[in-house]
DNA sequence: CTGAAAGCGCTTACAG
DNA sequence: CTGAAAGCGCTTACAG
């Protein structure tokens, strides 16, 4: 491998000025510059080793995003997809490159709790990182805690001391059920995508609920029973139907789970992913949105206003911006606090007041 | 900052045995290792830097992705967030992570040709690169190409002994041209992305047409002129929009100079996002599809299921996964060639036949 | 404007 | 099972 020393030896120069000629061109003349590079090109030089400068410099350019289980994830779920969008809107902006990095599916608590370190994170040549939405006690959160690298979280876990993006889940899923009781219904089903990181899935016990350990989820569905307790419906009369997962066709089961073995009205679902399987797999099954059923989503993704969703909005692409934003100035040494970002109730035609007749009449069906 | 150096000082072992016991843990004893272990946490030891390692062993499990343009481009354009699905899938196998490396948007073409090489890629920090999509003489292929590093080419351009994967662009366009030829359309519009980085849109002329920079539009600009010339049709009679750029968006203009100074029968979009985009735009303006105008894609994305859009069909998610394989092979040492994948006609209801007393009932509109 | 020298933090044969 | 030593390829003050 032809390295700086030998260019400078076939150019006559010291490794200094080659160094000089490729980082900092002005610091010598055009011609000593052009003859350096000449000499780099016979010798076939590939130019400086990006390793090596970085370990000189202490700094590569580069940010690592932990993602949610999947690398695909970023390219597959669509909420993923806008908080992507916003991080490179920045990333480009500010010439960083971005580091893709997976938080690794299915953890079977062992995991979780023993494997004390995440090889990928602790060898990633990056100079910070942004992890969005990892289960509590993510190993991968610990490596990079350990690292001590400038690091913001999105979402999901909450780490003392650490600078956090995300909305209030739980105030927000609060509304959003508040939405749904208060048009009447009574007779509700709520769906999830995962509580727990240990690819179970299904309808869920109050200790599973209690248990959840991924953060988002957890706290949308302590906003629903927020709303179910103060609306005197008891917890145990509202079927809770976990996905397992985040993709359009993990949601069909657990819709097909709320729809068989229980007689609803409404359809809590925790993000639009499961909204929007559950309009679908109503309208497979002939089911009137909203007059036999009333739906709410969360997220407010571009397709639930092609479908009439009635749901709760989140500045998803704006949170990905702030969160690329907030890394660099960790990186450069400044600090950041935590960024609570607003959201709201977008009411559109999956919703309406629960009707007695039409419930007897699905009933007697 | 807490070395390695005094993390072996602190425990009484060598520097040797403090990397061991991350790298090769079956190299020392489980009471040395917790030892170890236990020093690096009280002194606050990050572990092992990640620079330093890389430059010592000489890899760093990572593949830099050079993208066109702009890196939200990843996350916003139908095509690109499907290649990058299948580039996910196989990287996440390999466990290797992916950098995001943006191609850097409008590039004059002094730019293009003078910019010796692209910093970015200079000084990534990565085993090899996938480059997906770039103009002709675009400066990051040729600092790719200066560092030696390992590299598979998706899509364009074509370099002489670079591995390659992609489709036979021309000969698929062609078959698009030729099926609304068939259908007796002989007064045809052509909508493009993007011929030459530079910025410019509008109606393009035979010069820029030859000109063009961007492989994979210049490929499928030669089919479809291919099919023009042998059904006898003179090319300077079929306009040819040009967007500017990749977006839904970006679209738009073009597909309403086209149907604002030109009376057509048939569209012949090199993308779907065009193909979609004028199908839009035709709604608003009460054209009926196919009866009074044509319209083919290319890609196939979802939303062409959705749209009863006929276009040309290419496993984009398919052609991700092979590159990515590909790259893995080379970064390993071994050979890889040309892979074309294959593409075919997709009938729909966006094309039919050309009806001559449709076409004069318009014309008289 | 250019060069000699020190050192960034680590890993790896090799010897014991 | 563990350690001493060499060296990966570069950048940066500093001196001239």
């Amino acid at each position: 491998m032809v390295t700086m020393k030998d260019v400078a030896a076939a150019a006559g120069v010291s490794s200094a000025t080659v160094s000089n000629a490729y980082n900092r061109p002005s610091k010598l003349s055009a011609t000593q510059r052009d003859h350096v590079f000449d000499v780099a090109r016979k010798l076939g030089y590939s130019g400086p080793h990006p390793g090596a400068s970085s370990l000189r410099t202490g700094s590569v350019g580069a940010i690592g995003l932990l993602i949610t289980d999947w690398l695909s994830y970023a390219f597959e779920d669509p909420a993923t997809t806008l908080l992507m969008r916003g991080i490179a809107q920045v990333s480009q902006m500010a010439d960083i490159s971005l580091t893709l990095l997976p938080g690794g599916g299915r953890l079977p608590s062992s995991v979780t709790e023993d494997q004390p370190d995440w090889p990928k994170v602790r060898r990633s040549v990056v100079d910070g990182f942004l992890i969005y939405s990892l289960p509590d006690n993510h190993p991968a959160v610990r490596s990079v805690l350990q690292r001590r690298s400038p690091v913001v979280i999105i979402d999901a876990p909450r780490v003392e001391g650490v600078p956090f993006v995300g909305i209030d889940d739980r105030a927000a899923a609060r509304t959003a059920a508040d939405h749904l009781v208060g048009l009447g219904h009574r007779r509700l089903g709520v769906l999830v995508d995962r509580l727990l990181p240990d690819g179970n899935h299904g309808i869920a016990s109050q200790a599973r609920i209690r248990r959840a350990t991924d953060g988002v989820a957890r706290e949308r569905m302590r906003g629903i029973q927020d709303s179910l307790r103060h609306a005197g419906i008891p917890l145990s009369s509202v079927p809770v139907a976990e996905a397992g997962g985040f993709l359009f066709e993990e949601a069909r089961p657990a819709v097909e789970l709320l729809l068989d073995k229980y007689d609803l009205t409404g359809i809590l679902a925790t993000t639009d992913v499961l909204a929007l399987t559950a309009m679908d797999v109503m309208k497979g099954r002939g089911i009137q949105i909203p007059e036999e059923m009333s739906v709410i989503g969360f997220d407010n993704l571009a397709e639930a206003d092609q479908a009439g969703l009635t749901t709760i909005a989140q500045p998803l692409v704006e949170k990905g911006r702030v969160a690329a934003e907030l890394i660099l100035q960790v990186v450069a040494g400044k600090t950041a606090g935590t960024t609570i970002l607003p959201t709201s109730l977008v009411e559109r035609t999956s919703t309406a007041p629960a009707n007695a007749l039409k419930k007897s009449k699905r009933r007697s069906a």
